[in-house]
DNA sequence: ACAAGATAGGAGCCATAGCTCGCAATTTTT
DNA sequence: AAAAATTGCGAGCTATGGCTCCTATCTTGT
């Protein structure tokens, strides 16, 4: 077990006790981030408000990086799961569906927990182990790859590479701002006609 | 004059030596974000990088947030300006052109200062007076929404503010991750080939 | 030349944030 | 039940960062 030297805490949490306190830890830094914002979320009002010491706390998160990477880990391990499920389902049908269908996923994702999403792509400094933070549009570009290269003959592409980068950027970047910053466009009656806009967007560009 | 309490510099700079300061100190504040990231670019770092004492700093930025936003307002114009000129060269051409045309602008925008303008989208707390760093697309959505309904009867679009909101997010997200995450897609003989897609995929959604 | 305002300088205050360390409580093992 | 390991606690250390305030220098107007 050795570790290192002594400052070396983040032990993995064996027991259910522990395991516990790590999940509470994420919560309220996740509600913290929220509410305080990134620079005042201190690891202090953080364990404050879990309920726990900050000696707990630096025993499973040996930096404040690590304990917002922690969160950051599972909320786009969330979305990509959303994207990743509703994207198989359609993986054989045909294009115009699919991409519908990975529009309002996409959107979907978005919608989990739009306050912290904000917060996480806004404020996190992408330094360290928080500079993997677009992991999730290199994973959902590889599926969205995968499934053009098995529809190949049906489209007009030239390059299947700058393909699947504009079609995730884009449905990515407007589902963002949509859901961020034009909540408007996605109330009960519009959302359909946004997810057909977008949709049609893409499918055209696609097909010939 | 009679500035409230003591405690409210940030004097209009008058002479020029204070103007001098006053840009000095803005171009150490871009350096020194670049070179070390928001969080470790401290006021005296910026003071010291820029040969100006620290006491001057605050004679004409209150606080670290107003430094910070100088820099910011600076360089936002500066890209809008670059996209606003070239727009308006096409005002009265044809969709394609124009499109073409944004498109080659937003990238060259984009080239201004690549890594300044990643410390500034990707690190830079959107609270207080940074909030509106969004101000470059609502004023790209304007100028683009003004330049569609001149055309409203070429263009097989429901919604212009839609159609408006669709371009320009689509085409500033995929500029910027283009120019920041696939430079390789940028370089001299394809940068062509990825204005073709995107402006392909813009004037595919504009047109019947 | 002199006064008055504007500008530059920089030592140091104050607050806070991240983090440590020794000890107590709890759970597991023998 | 006693020993061993794991987990929890929180007062407080250390560093640093934003910012103040008072002094010195320079510019401008008379």
């Amino acid at each position: 077990m050795a570790r290192g030297p002594l400052t070396s805490p983040r032990k993995t949490a064996t027991q259910e006790r522990s395991r516990q306190t790590v999940n509470v830890l994420l919560e309220a830094t996740a509600r913290i981030l929220v509410k305080e914002g990134y620079d005042k979320a201190s690891t202090n009002k953080i364990a404050v408000a879990a309920g726990v010491s900050i000696g707990s706390l630096y025993q499973y998160f040996p930096t404040k990086e690590a304990l917002v990477a922690g969160v950051v880990e599972r909320h786009m391990r969330e979305m990509l799961d959303l994207v990743r499920a509703d994207l198989a389902e359609v993986a054989t049908g045909p294009v115009d569906e699919a991409v519908r269908r990975l529009v309002a996923a996409m959107i979907e994702a978005h919608r989990v927990d739009p306050k912290l999403h904000r917060v996480l792509v806004e404020q996190i400094p992408r330094t360290g182990r928080l500079e993997n933070i677009e992991n999730m549009d290199r994973e959902t570009h590889k599926l969205v790859r995968a499934y053009l290269e098995a529809r190949r003959d049906e489209l007009a592409v030239s390059d299947l590479d700058t393909a699947a980068f504009i079609c995730v950027k884009t449905v990515e970047a407007l589902s963002h701002s949509a859901v961020l910053g034009e909540p408007r466009m996605l109330r009960k009656e519009r959302v359909e006609h946004f997810t057909d806009e977008v949709t049609r967007l893409i499918v055209r560009y696609l097909r010939g």
